[in-house]
DNA sequence: TTGTAAAGTGACCGCTTAGTCATATATTTG
DNA sequence: CAAATATATGACTAAGCGGTCACTTTACAA
């Protein structure tokens, strides 16, 4: 997606422009994400950015694209059969996304305001795509729990899937919520999100798993 | 907060201003609805506008507060008291819920696309104010079935409050995500967004409740 | 009918945006 | 060195926005 001339570019440079841009996009929707702004923090002219990339969507399309290849190396790693249980493998993930974010903290707030993102006209479709692809892989962890006789039977796969789904950001709404993190106040520092709230996150994520255990298990 | 010019108008215009502008919020975030664009459509000149509000978030306030205000009344009209089970209140709640839709369609889309609306940079504030009314009305319904002993206790009430206020809005992005409901096209067609769906979205409902009562009924 | 107050107007301001393109500079190749 | 290719530039376009204000029209009371 990106041109060659882009892929061609010494890599610190590469990197200080996506970067600036990650840095742009996890601040505003994409509407409102502005290149003009970014390129005058870059210090490079907006004619370049068109040499790198088609427009404006390919551009945010590239970071995506990017924030999920680093992440998906991290969640990846966890494999649900070095657990008995679901809810230590559903815990596991957490705190493999722990340690992204702690890694990866520019690629962490991205994602983590891809949602509100998403929320623009301009790329509605994408949102719509991005959200299938998510509940997908819910849907496919509940089948598995169902099919080894875990989960309950009576409720609808879709339905156990887009909650789980909605569950897991749920979590972070809430911690975002309670003030416990605070996005807007860690990228300014270039903090990841959850720097030094590894023990408060991970004890809502159990608080939620005790909540709704009893909501997905059998009997 | 409206002029007083702007509550002089006569009814009939006052409607008319305030439904074209329903429409443009509730199909676009904040920062993109466009005044310039509804006033075309009305036929009458900017400068009215402002006549009649302060600004933007004058206007889109009362906008809010008028919608809430309908919606309210709607709600206001289920009592906790005339339940057994909070499930069946819960279930009555969004009964009423399609009733104030099909007689208020407009009002219905603009509070469907407010947490979208609300994204936006420039009225940021004013989400997390609405968010913590709406999380602390759920809270304070929690707080009513723990000491009636029918919650458990075993999980905070904030955490309850959260997650239940989440699985509210969860049904309806469900409903959504499904296909059952389509406010794109409803509102074209000035239609409510659940005209003809209230068995299909009464369904996910049911099944929502019999997947989350576990969760937070006692035993 | 005249005078006053309320309501309505739209050209205009200042600002911002994504995207373009002719030109200039660097880099590589022959 | 020269020619060719790749990269960088920033003034420019066309469009959008919220908001203003000097002005006109309407409504009504004296």
């Amino acid at each position: 997606m990106p041109k060659q001339t882009f892929l061609n570019l010494e890599e610190g440079k590469r990197k200080r422009i996506t970067d600036a841009f990650l840095r742009e996009f996890a601040i505003k929707p994409f509407d409102e994400a502005s290149i003009t702004v970014v390129v005058k923090q870059l210090g490079i002219a907006k004619g370049s950015v068109y040499q790198y990339f088609e427009g404006k969507q390919d551009l945010f399309m590239y970071l995506v694209q990017q924030c999920s290849m680093v992440k998906h190396r991290y969640v990846a790693s966890v494999n649900r059969s070095d657990y008995e249980d679901f809810w230590t493998y559903f815990r596991a993930l957490y705190e493999y996304g722990f340690q992204f974010d702690s890694e990866n903290p520019l690629e962490s707030h991205f994602l983590h305001n891809l949602a509100e993102n998403l929320d623009s006209p301009s790329i509605k479709h994408l949102y719509k795509e991005m959200l299938q692809q998510a509940v997908r892989a819910f849907e496919d962890l509940v089948t598995y729990e169902v099919e080894q006789g875990l989960f309950r039977k009576d409720i609808s796969i879709k339905t156990m899937g887009f909650q789980l789904y909605k569950a897991g950001v749920s979590i972070q709404e809430y911690l975002l919520f309670t003030g416990v993190i605070n996005p807007q106040q860690s990228i300014q520092k270039e903090a990841p999100v959850f720097q030094g709230k590894k023990q408060e996150m991970l004890q809502v994520v159990d608080e939620y798993i005790q909540l709704l255990r009893p909501a997905f298990n059998k009997l």
